[in-house]
DNA sequence: TCGTATACCTAAGTGAGCAAGGTATCGTCC
DNA sequence: GGACGATACCTTGCTCACTTAGGTATACGA
C-alpha cells in the first residue's frame, strides 16, 4: 500500500515540523522524525529525499551545503518564510482532519 | 496532490466504521462520512466505490441487493468476521500513528 | 580490512485517490 | 409534460506519494 508507513501527506508535515528549530541535513530529518515518534514512523530515504527536492521545489526550504557534526560535506536545508507560513496551513490541515476522523470513529 | 481530502488510507477506515452498526448502500457510506465529519471528509464517487470493491475483494465486506429507504434498489454492505478484526487493526494503526505525529508536532 | 553508521541519490513499480465522464430512477416544481 | 435535483450505481485515465531496490562515498571502530 502507498503510505503503509505514514499516512500521505504527513510527510511534508513532518518535514516542515523538523525544520522549525533550525537546519538540518535530510538525513539528520529522518533521524528526528524516526526518534521524536518513537520508531512509529520511520521514513524510507526514497521518500526523503524525493519530499525534499519537492519541499525546495516549492520554495518551503532552501538548501546549503555545510559540515555535519560529524566532520562531513551534507546539505542544510531550512525553512523559508513561506515555508513557515505553509507548515502552519498544514499543521491546520492535520489537526482539522485528525479530528473529524476522530469524531466520526467516537460515534455510537 | 493524491489525498487532497483524505489522508490516504483513512477512506477504508470511515468505511469500516461506518458499517459497523449495520448494513448501508455505497451512497449512505459516502453521505454518513460527509454527514459525521461535518463536511471535512468529503469523499468522491471516484474513490468511493472502487474502494468498496476493494473490501469486498478482501472479504471484509459483503454485499447483498436490498431496497432503499427511498424504494430504489440498492447494493447493501455488511462487515464480515474478518472485517471487523480489520477494523480493530485499523483503528489501532490509526491511533498510533496520529499519535506519533502529534508527539512530534508538541516538540519544542 | 571489514562492517557499520553516516550521508547523499535515482529509477521503476504500485496503488489510492482525483477528475470527469456515464446510466437510471424518483419526486418536485413550474 | 418537461426540466431539474437528489438518489444510486458505475468506469476510465491520470497523477503522484510512497515502496522497493538498487547505487556512490566517507569516517570510524573492531
Amino acid at each position: 500500500m502507498a503510505g503503509s508507513d505514514v499516512f500521505t501527506g504527513t510527510l511534508e508535515l513532518l518535514i516542515l515540523k523538523a525544520l522549525t528549530w533550525g537546519p538540518r541535513h535530510g538525513y539528520g530529518v529522518g533521524r528526528w522524525i524516526r526518534e521524536t515518534t518513537g520508531e512509529t514512523v520511520v521514513i524510507q530515504e526514497g521518500a526523503l529525499y524525493p519530499a525534499l527536492h519537492r519541499l525546495e521545489g516549492k520554495g518551503f526550504v532552501e538548501e546549503r551545503w555545510g559540515e555535519s557534526e560529524t566532520g562531513r560535506q551534507a546539505k542544510y536545508y531550512s525553512l523559508t518564510a513561506s515555508g513557515r507560513a505553509q507548515f502552519k496551513r498544514e499543521v491546520l490541515r492535520w489537526r482539522t482532519h485528525t479530528e473529524a476522523v476522530a469524531r466520526a470513529l467516537a460515534v455510537g
